[in-house]
DNA sequence: CAAGTGATTAGC
DNA sequence: CTAATCACTTGC
């Protein structure tokens, strides 16, 4: 069963971004087929306040627009010419929070993800957002996407002790000053599917 | 470890 | 308009 909308719209992204290891992640091919994962790693972005986010200091571009607009929507953008990442919109309208899918396990259609990522290694197929996003077929088309939709949706799968799951800083942000330490990245403590920190 | 890749953004 | 940047991955 799909992930309600007042799941995205609790007022607390950090405690969404841990909540969401252990979720399902599907996107259907175009026939009817189920491809999914479990959530694995999560990163948080707090908007305004956050220097690590796209709308720190309330910026709002074209690529950044839907992170102000409902919670419980897919962001989608491209990064290093290259490479797409998913994130899940949280909280009310004009609130620019998201929670980044950074890793999965591989669930359902194991074939057609392989395929997608040139036969790799089974462990290389989706530990990494970008990774992800190509074994799921996931590209800028599903921006703005509504998660209770027929493209791209979560569901319940497993539930995770809090002595299973680790947090610690996040990746690639650098250039974010004071919020490079934040320990806003979450993931199942020793799963072999979580991406290599940088 | 460094190149690759091009959309996006800020700054003029 | 132009130049710099980038929530990454892969192959050397």
């Amino acid at each position: 069963m799909k992930l309600s909308t007042r799941f995205f719209l609790r007022q607390d992204t950090l405690l969404i971004a841990r909540s969401l290891l252990g979720k399902l992640l599907v996107v259907p091919d175009g026939e009817g087929n189920r491809v999914s994962g479990m959530i694995v790693e999560t990163e948080a972005y707090l908007g305004p306040n956050d220097r690590a986010a796209h709308s720190f200091g309330g910026r709002r571009t074209t690529r950044n627009e839907v992170m102000y607009g409902i919670g419980g929507r897919a962001y989608v953008f491209f990064v290093y010419g290259m490479y797409y990442q998913f994130n899940v919109v949280t909280g009310p309208v004009d609130r620019p929070h998201a929670v980044l899918i950074r890793a999965i396990e591989p669930v359902e259609n194991l074939e057609l993800m392989t395929a997608r990522r040139g036969g790799l290694k089974q462990q290389a197929l989706t530990s990494g957002p970008g990774k992800l996003c190509i074994a799921l077929g996931i590209d800028r088309s599903m921006n703005g996407e509504d998660l209770r939709g027929e493209r791209v949706w979560l569901e319940q799968y497993k539930t995770f002790r809090e002595s299973h799951v680790s947090t610690g800083k996040r990746v690639g942000i650098d250039y974010a000053q004071d919020y490079i330490d934040k320990p806003w990245r979450f993931w199942v403590t020793s799963n072999k599917f979580v991406s290599k920190s940088r």
